[in-house]
DNA sequence: ATAATAGTTCTTTTT
DNA sequence: GAACTATTAT
């Protein structure tokens, strides 16, 4: 059998835009765009897909053709998801359609399959091949000490800003000397920085480290370097396919453009050499046709721009690779139409969009629900209620999400879910691998792979506590930089630190524990040399004899990281320590949704959110500052992204959409006025059935209020219909805006405004909603002040006195 | 060297 | 309201 069936593709894309011999089950059910984009064959291909439009199951069997036609081999596949769990979802979608069979076919997430090639080639770069990779928090402890040391808070310096800079820059592969030739010497502040750049990358150099945005570029600069090193990967790699393109950033770009570039003739002569064969693959001038490239993305679903990702790159996807094709995939079959109408209305709003509308034949389905509650807990009430309602109604708890902007928001929402027996996981947060504690292990299993690593080594030589203090990490550091050796080398020599006989003793014994560490990674499975680890050094028996009951817990994480270690050691019986601490660093957010989700609501942020589906969604906080966030309002091309972080999230459910909001929210210590969310007015309003009180109680009859003034402020805008707004699909007119801003006014102007009543503790007041009560305390704050008030019926409550639906009896 | 205390500051989203 | 810092006492 030939490998590689044919290079015409490669030379006359026109005449052979379809594989020879699709099996046709691969095809089985599809559209016809979507059968054209498993079916069509050239350089490049870019399939623009909506929402829900089936495309996650049209790339993977557009790889299942690949293969069983014989086309190409596993190993000649790469294809770059978002999440290693997708990646995984992908490899066993793929084996069951082509029966097995997918070994060396590379499925990752771009810094999986980047930390792979560097590992491999490291000495290219001069590092070593056990490299650390420092996490967000990693490189903000190392910056801060830079900053303190350097002296640099004066002009204004903070590690978070300083980094985001550096990230940016790396993500735009400006490296520090490029970044010197552009820097005005006469600038204090720019050659400030320019000083923190290159001393943070030296820091990680010395290390023996790289940051998450270096995984990415000192690929591609190894392979812009190296160009036979590249040849490898060029010639490996026929088919290239990458999922969420629109969130790629500049750098990801251009590890693409390297990785699909053709192989000069005579770099081809010394990868033949060198690795073998590459006859098949040449073309008649003898080099090596570049891969075909497969981009799979949709720029309204794009909303990581804070981190880099560039809309243009599937913008002007035509104009880069200038042979390619585009399909559009506009069918949704996930959602019903009254969901999907309300995702057209908010994204129509964005302009410099190309048109694109989504569509479905499953029928207009439910209308959307609307809550306002008084605060967070009355949102996650209500949340918490149209839960119930759905359980009891059928729906299995799996099928239910609710979606925060912030990890913030999510407190109240456990607190009531736990209140009211609704089982529920949280995908994201605070993880698990981000604890002191557990940092603080991994920080030790580093170190045993990593003797470079001296921020590793300075997180624990005091944890758990052995009498080393500032002064003697300070005489360490000193020895270090006189013999220009990294700070574990020193622990070797104690003795010649001339401290005081306990710190010595300490640092020897933990120098010894260190190398019995590095013995047993040699050959012994990961969790074993954690666990040795995290006995010999007192971590956990420190912790255990604590008496803190939060210390117990942490004693808990210690243990359900060493079961989660063997985990892993079942899952990759062949894993070394490196591998390990590789999986663990690149473990994402979603990759979380592996675990066990049975029967259980899921509470994540729209981020993670994306890629997912449910029965039922909801959206809390939609609420301006919130969603759009406060941050994203002065950034150019924020309000944008919020807007399609929300049709991210209104896109993400099948039959049920739930929007809620507050008109108070606590923010870190007092309460602060919301209001509705300017996304709100987008969404044609007869969609939108809005409630007050979900239980139907006594009070929901006479405060329609402020849910009629949100929803009915709108009312007049859209037409109604099925259709809704869609007859002015794309036509955004600008003069339209001050129109919407003045309708606007309608819906802040009505929540309540109380003048500036005072109560004190002991008085008296009628909620509309929870009836009478008793003021217990007052907090005093101007206009946020706060009463605490038990009520009869419900509780005691917090209000916020200004907009509170009450009066003074 | 460390433990406790008081005062400060900051909060978007994540590989 | 937490997390970090500076200051104090042991």
């Amino acid at each position: 059998m030939t490998l590689f069936t044919d290079d015409r593709h490669w030379d006359d894309v026109h005449d052979a835009p379809r594989a020879a011999s699709i099996d046709p089950r691969l095809l089985e059910g599809l559209n016809p765009q979507q059968r054209e984009a498993v079916e069509y064959r050239g350089r490049a291909l870019l399939i623009v897909a909506g929402a829900g439009s089936g495309k996650t199951s049209v790339l993977t069997r557009r790889i299942a053709g690949l293969l069983s036609s014989g086309e190409a081999w596993p190993s000649q596949i790469l294809a770059i998801t978002f999440t290693n769990k997708a990646a995984g979802e992908m490899r066993e979608r793929i084996e069951q359609l082509v029966g097995g069979a997918s070994e060396g076919m590379w499925i990752s997430t771009f810094h999986s399959a980047c930390v792979r090639i560097l590992r491999r080639q490291a000495e290219a770069l001069g590092m070593r091949e056990a490299f650390t990779i420092y996490d967000s928090a990693d490189s903000k402890a190392l910056m801060k000490r830079l900053i303190r040391d350097l002296d640099l808070t004066s002009l204004g310096f903070t590690p978070g800003g300083t980094l985001s800079r550096i990230s940016r820059l790396k993500n735009e592969l400006t490296d520090v000397e490029a970044f010197a030739r552009t820097v005005d010497s006469s600038d204090p502040r720019e050659t400030a920085f320019l000083k923190l750049y290159r001393e943070y990358t030296h820091a990680l150099r010395r290390a023996n480290a790289l940051d998450f945005d270096d995984i990415i570029s000192e690929t591609v600069y190894l392979f812009r370097a190296f160009p036979e090193v590249a040849a490898q990967y060029q010639r490996r790699f026929r088919h290239v396919l990458v999922d969420e393109y629109q969130d790629t950033n500049h750098a990801q770009y251009a590890l693409i453009r390297e990785l699909v570039r053709p192989v000069p003739a005579e770099i081809a002569d010394v990868v033949e050499e060198r690795q073998g064969w590459t006859r098949g693959i040449r073309a008649a001038d003898g080099s090596i046709p570049g891969a075909s490239l497969t981009v799979v993305g949709d720029s309204d679903q794009s909303i990581y721009a804070f981190r880099g990702a560039d809309i243009r790159n599937i913008i002007e996807f035509e104009q880069d690779f200038p042979e390619s094709h585009t399909i559009l995939l506009e069918q949704n079959y996930r959602s019903t139409q009254h969901i999907l109408d309300a995702a057209n209305g908010v994204i129509s709003h964005n302009f410099d969009r190309k048109d694109k509308r989504l569509f479905t034949t499953a029928g207009a389905g439910e209308r959307i629900v609307g809550y306002t509650g008084y605060s967070g807990h009355d949102e996650a009430q209500f949340v918490a209620d149209e839960i119930s309602a759905v359980v009891r109604a059928g729906t299995p708890y799996s099928e239910i999400a609710v979606f925060v902007r912030t990890n913030a928001q999510t407190r109240p929402l456990e607190e009531v879910f736990i209140r009211e027996g609704i089982p529920y996981r949280l995908v994201g947060g605070t993880r698990f691998y981000e604890r002191a504690e557990v940092k603080d292990a991994f920080a030790y299993l580093t170190l045993v792979v990593n003797p470079d690593d001296d921020l590793a080594l300075r997180r624990i030589i005091n944890v758990p506590k052995r009498g080393i203090g500032d002064a003697t990490v300070a005489a360490i550091q000193a020895q270090a930089d006189r013999q220009g050796v990294p700070l574990r080398e020193v622990l070797r020599e104690p003795r010649e630190l001339g401290l005081g006989p306990k710190a010595t003793a300490a640092l020897a014994e933990l120098s010894a524990l260190l190398d019995e560490g590095a013995r047993l990674a040699v050959d012994r499975p990961p969790h074993e040399v954690l666990v040795h680890l995290i006995e010999g050094s007192g971590l956990r028996a420190s912790l255990a004899s604590s008496g803190d009951p939060q210390d117990e817990a942490r004693v808990e994480n210690l243990d359900e990281l060493v079961s989660q270690a063997k985990e892993f050691r079942i899952q990759y019986p062949e894993a070394t320590v490196v591998d390990y601490l590789t999986s663990v660093a690149l473990f994402a957010a979603a990759d979380e949704l592996d675990e066990d989700g049975a029967g259980k609501v899921t509470i994540m942020t729209l981020h993670t959110a994306k890629g997912l589906e449910f029965d039922v969604v909801f959206i809390t906080g939609v609420e301006e500052d919130l969603l759009p966030h406060r941050m994203s309002v002065m950034e150019p091309g924020g309000i944008a992204e919020e807007r399609r972080l929300f049709y991210v999230g209104i896109t993400r459910a099948r039959r049920r959409l739930f929007l809620s909001l507050a008109t108070s929210r606590a923010a870190y210590g007092d309460v602060s006025i919301a209001m509705p969310s300017r996304f709100l007015s987008e969404i044609p309003a007869h969609l939108i059935e809005w409630r007050t009180d979900p239980s139907g109680g006594p009070a929901a009859a006479g405060t329609a209020r402020r849910p009629r003034a949100i929803g009915g402020g709108f009312g007049g805008r859209s037409s109604g219909g099925r259709w809704g707004d869609q007859s002015d699909a794309g036509s955004y007119r600008p003069t339209e805006r001050p129109r919407v801003k003045t309708e606007w006014t309608t819906p802040v102007s009505s929540i309540r405004d109380n003048g500036d009543l005072k109560l004190a503790v002991g008085d008296r007041i009628r909620h509309t909603d929870f009836g009478d009560g008793t003021v217990v305390s007052v907090i005093e704050n101007g206009p946020r002040t706060v009463a605490e008030v038990e009520f009869e019926s419900r509780g005691k409550k917090r209000l916020l006195v200004k907009v509170a639906p009450i009066e003074k009896l």
